[in-house]
RNA sequence: GGAAGCAUAGCUCAGUUGGGAGAGCAUCUGCCUUACAAGCAGAGGGUCAUAGGUUCGAGCCCUAUUGUUUCCACCA
């Protein structure tokens, strides 16, 4: 048999097993046709590789999962997470970081980037899309690089299927705009913050006769693009003058006043500039009235040479020389303070500027309807279902989806143009050749989405578009985890991408889970700096400490704070495990464990079976409902308060008894139940259980805990009647301990203890050492009445305990105590009478309930018997 | 502006078809009781955000209000 080490460090058998379950295989993907078919969207679950709390999070939770679906015999997969950038990498990074001893600090510093492209070729392409979220710091513009070699068959075949369909296209579309990246940004990547600005008040004279009409704007520099100026064609104020032209003051341009709903009525003075090129709302009114585009800045947001008196001027710059020509000229009515939202660059701050650019679209209405209908028919199921509404809000006011990105990372667009006709190509092929003109096409130099190839993840992992057997036996999975902050981006699209390419749902379930924050609540970000390294964590607590702080005390889909002190009470509780399995250990001289017949066991043994045995049904139950943190802290309390707290305890004496009969069932009984506790609790801290368990007498030989079957119930090991009696002895020493804790007896001093009860089958002779071990009993005698000296009662609904301490006895405290506890169960009782005898309670509350209600009544007018006793014996 | 979530003990949070208000941490008291001081035995502490409603019965269901968070859209 292996000793366990007085102290529990996870540092000395983490690492070791995590290495063995790895040479063993268990993490690789089989094909069983003898097994029935179940399968999970999952990463390797490799535990002590993680970057980021929150792939930490789904990765615990998944792999929970995982674990108790192969120990209850239908897991056969672990999907390798190849594709999805995020998380498959980071085990790489970590590798190659420790590697070569740098750390997270030197991300972005001189120099890295050419280390980190050297790892490319070691590890991929996508490991640099990781690096870059890594290192914000860094500039990784200054160098450009594009990855043919990640545009995988998968995603090209995606593009061309969709494409010949019309289901994708290329217009021009107004994209945020980042003047000093030098790179267009998703709407995601923008950051609204609230800035004081400026409405000027300006007017544009009409072309023929006198007048002017005065708008309002924010953006002055902008006038010279304007194309129009707009009103809303109800306006009874400006009816007359649709159709009008006006005349823009420093630019000599004529343009129309046209009519359009977007105006609104009220808002200033309703009357709009419109410039298409720079902004999104003026460039869709622009295409309703086929106005023209006039773009006025280059790429770093300084004024075109089109316009000799501005140019070169930084947008700002502009704004000042603009609003000045205009007053010195008398077209500035008035200028206004105005606070507005500016979009920024999340990066660098830069204020956006919307831009016109070609981009390519999916058109997502008609994806998205057969993947409204898989949820609403429950095909697909969210847990928990609230985030259903979240989905369907989406899908249903889905927009089109721009899928093109200039970026250097990422899958290549598999379009290519021709420079001589603009004859466009869409291809799998890595070159095309105008089929015009037969010159070399050049490919379009953006990349797509990152979520365009995440989102065919289900399958393109499984050799997808190719019909493997891979495919084939794991299509589609089972469940997918991940944060509600993915629905939209991620989830949805894989539901419509499998529905589309596969004809068939990707998985049938998606486990939402929340945020975790920091100790003050905020979302962990690297801006803030406050994110926890899940590794550092790992190396102060342990894998499995960080894994049950992950999983507990938290519901599905709900945010969780990430403190110490939550790590710290989940490493207290391992340790707990750990010295509770070294106490077992320490009592154990056989050499294979096999549970006694029914008739050889003890009380307590009857009672930890049978307590044991619900505690299986709760536990299951709750982890096929996903109820994870509830399974967990059933667990908890059953190993701390229930195996530890009692029945350890509880079996002291028959330990120290050894060669009895009774010391014999201990130890059986002890390692039957340690054994389910391990096998239930292997999900949520494999490591420990694993070492723990191969430590175990009949186990040594055992390959692994984790192929080992999750335990059942066994409808054999309920004995209520003697759970019932336990019950009662424990509820008395409970009292015994409270009082001798309330008047400061220490527990060394030991008294003897007479037990008058009505229910003496519950405290026969066999159960005297209860008292003694646990409640400082020097004796136990079982009376009908007590008629000794005076004595310290103590009184439950089955007993009244009396103990012959006269010194502690103090008559008339003593009959101000009990009149105080006849009067709190007397209003117990109160109010059971007077819902027992309301006839609406009684007659329409389900017979169960009222049952437990008159059995509380009971119990409290058996208490109350006994106090009534107790102060006539005073 | 549109949508959704949350509000329970000093702190962090559970509370699963409506029937006992709970845990961990913190606080207080007493313990070196041979598995465990990362521990053991006790104790105190809550008008379940506010106001109504449904019900025999509401932390839980409905309505409104307040505070807060998130997603979406961002208006010259």
């Amino acid at each position: 048999m292996k000793e366990l080490a007085k102290t529990y460090s996870p540092s000395e058998f983490e690492e070791r097993i995590y290495k063995n379950w790895c040479d063993k295989g268990y993490f690789t993907p089989t094909i069983d046709h003898s097994k029935p078919h179940f399968s999970i969207v999952i990463p390797p679950p490799n535990i002590t590789g993680q970057l980021h709390m929150g792939h930490a999070l789904d990765n615990t939770l998944q792999d929970i999962l995982i674990r108790y679906k192969r120990m209850s015999g239908f897991c056969t997969l672990w999907l390798p997470g190849t594709d999805h950038a995020s998380i498959a990498t980071e085990a790489k990074i970590v590798e190659a970081m420790r590697k070569e001893g740098i750390t997270k600090d030197d991300i972005g510093r001189d120099g890295f980037l050419e280390r980190a492209w050297a790892w490319k070729e070691q590890y991929g392409g996508r490991i640099i899309s990781q690096l870059k979220k890594l290192g914000s710091s860094c500039d990784w513009t200054r160098e450009r690089f594009t990855m043919d070699e990640g545009c995988s068959a998968a995603v090209k075949e995606v593009f061309v299927r969709l494409y010949s369909k019309g289901l994708i296209y290329r217009v021009e579309r107004i994209i945020n705009w980042c003047p000093h990246c030098l790179t267009s940004i998703s709407d995601a990547e923008v950051e609204y913050e609230e800035q004081a600005g400026h409405f000027w008040h300006i007017k544009y004279p009409f072309k023929d006769g006198d007048g002017y009409l005065e708008f309002a704007t924010t953006r002055p520099e902008t006038m010279l693009g304007d194309t129009a100026v707009a009103v809303n064609p109800k306006d009874e104020r400006y009816k007359d003058l649709i159709g009008k032209t006006l005349f823009i003051p420093l630019v000599n341009r004529e343009i129309p006043v046209i009519a359009d709903e977007y105006v609104e009525m009220d808002f200033g003075t309703g009357v709009v500039k419109i410039t298409p090129a720079h902004d999104p709302n003026d460039f869709e009114v622009g295409r309703r009235h086929n106005l023209p585009i006039i773009n006025v800045m280059t790429d770093d947001a300084k004024i075109t040479e089109d316009y000799p008196a501005y140019a070169g001027m930084d947008r700002f710059e502009a704004r000042r020389a603009i609003v000045a020509d205009l007053e010195r000229r008398g077209y500035l009515i008035r200028v206004e303070d105005y606070a507005h939202n500016v979009g920024t660059c999340y990066r660098c701050g830069t204020t956006v500027e919307p831009r016109v650019s070609m981009q390519w679209f999916v058109k997502m209405e008609p994806l998205a309807k057969p993947a409204i209908d898989a949820v609403r028919s429950g095909e697909i199921r969210f847990v928990p279902e609230r985030f259903d509404k979240n989905y369907f809000h989406w899908m249903e006011n889905i927009r089109d989806w721009c899928i093109s990105r200039q970026l250097w990372w990422g899958h290549r667009i598999p379009a290519f143009y021709c420079d001589d006709c603009g004859e466009v190509v869409v291809t799998k092929d890595a070159e095309a050749t105008c089929p015009k003109c037969g010159k070399a096409m050049r490919q379009d130099p953006d990349t797509l989405d990152t979520w365009f190839s995440s989102a065919l993840w289900p399958f393109s992992t499984l050799g997808w578009p190719n019909n493997t057997e891979d495919l084939k036996y794991f299509y589609p999975t089972n469940t997918l985890v991940t944060g509600y902050d993915i629905i939209t981006f991620w989830v949805s699209r894989m539901i419509f991408s499998g529905l589309e390419y596969m004809g068939e749902k990707p998985f049938d379930t998606v486990l939402i889970h929340g945020l975790v924050r920091d100790a003050l609540g905020r979302k962990m970000s690297k801006s803030l700096g406050n994110g926890i390294d899940p590794l550092l964590i790992i190396e102060k607590y342990g894998a499995d400490a960080l894994r049950f702080a992950l999983a507990t005390g938290n519901s599905p889909g709900n945010d969780m704070r990430f403190s110490d002190e939550k790590i710290e009470s989940a490493r207290n509780f391992v340790n707990k495990l750990w010295n509770a399995s070294r106490f077992v250990m320490m009592n154990i001289d056989i050499d294979k464990a096999e549970l006694p017949e029914a008739d050889k066991l003890g009380l307590a043994d009857k009672w930890i079976l049978t307590r044991l045995n619900s505690l299986i049904k709760t536990v299951r139950t709750q982890l096929d409902a996903y109820e994870l943190g509830i399974a967990l802290d059933e667990l908890y309390k059953f190993v701390w308060d229930v195996f530890c707290s009692w029945y350890i305890e509880l079996s002291k004496p028959a330990f120290m008894a050894k060669g009895t009969e009774q010391n014999k069932v201990s130890q059986n009984v002890i390692i039957y139940v340690l054994e389910s506790i391990l096998k239930l609790l292997h999900p949520f801290i494999p490591f420990i259980t694993e070492e723990i368990y191969q430590s175990l007498p009949h186990c040594e030989d055992c390959e692994s805990i984790m192929i080992s079957s999750y335990p059942e119930a066994n409808d054999a090991l309920d004995f209520s009647l003697e759970c019932e009696h336990m019950e009662r002895i424990i509820t008395v020493i409970d009292a015994v301990r409270a009082r001798r804790s309330e008047m400061n007896v220490p527990p060394s001093r030991k008294a003897k203890l007479f037990i008058a009860t009505q229910s003496k089958e519950s405290f026969d002779a066999s159960t005297f050492d209860f008292f003694k071990a646990l409640a400082s009993a020097s004796e136990v005698e079982v009376v009908d009445e007590y008629a000794g000296d005076n004595a310290v009662q103590i009184i439950t609904h089955t007993a009244t305990v009396y103990i012959p301490m006269a010194d502690m006895v103090d008559t008339e405290k003593e009959r101000a105590r009990l009149n105080g506890e006849l009067t709190k169960v007397q209003g117990e009782i109160d109010r059971l009478v007077k819902k027992l005898s309301n006839e609406e309670f009684v007659s329409k509350a389900p017979e169960k309930v009222v049952a437990l209600e008159r059995e509380k009544l009971a119990k409290y007018e058996s208490t109350k018997q006994g106090i009534l006793d107790a102060l006539k014996a005073l």
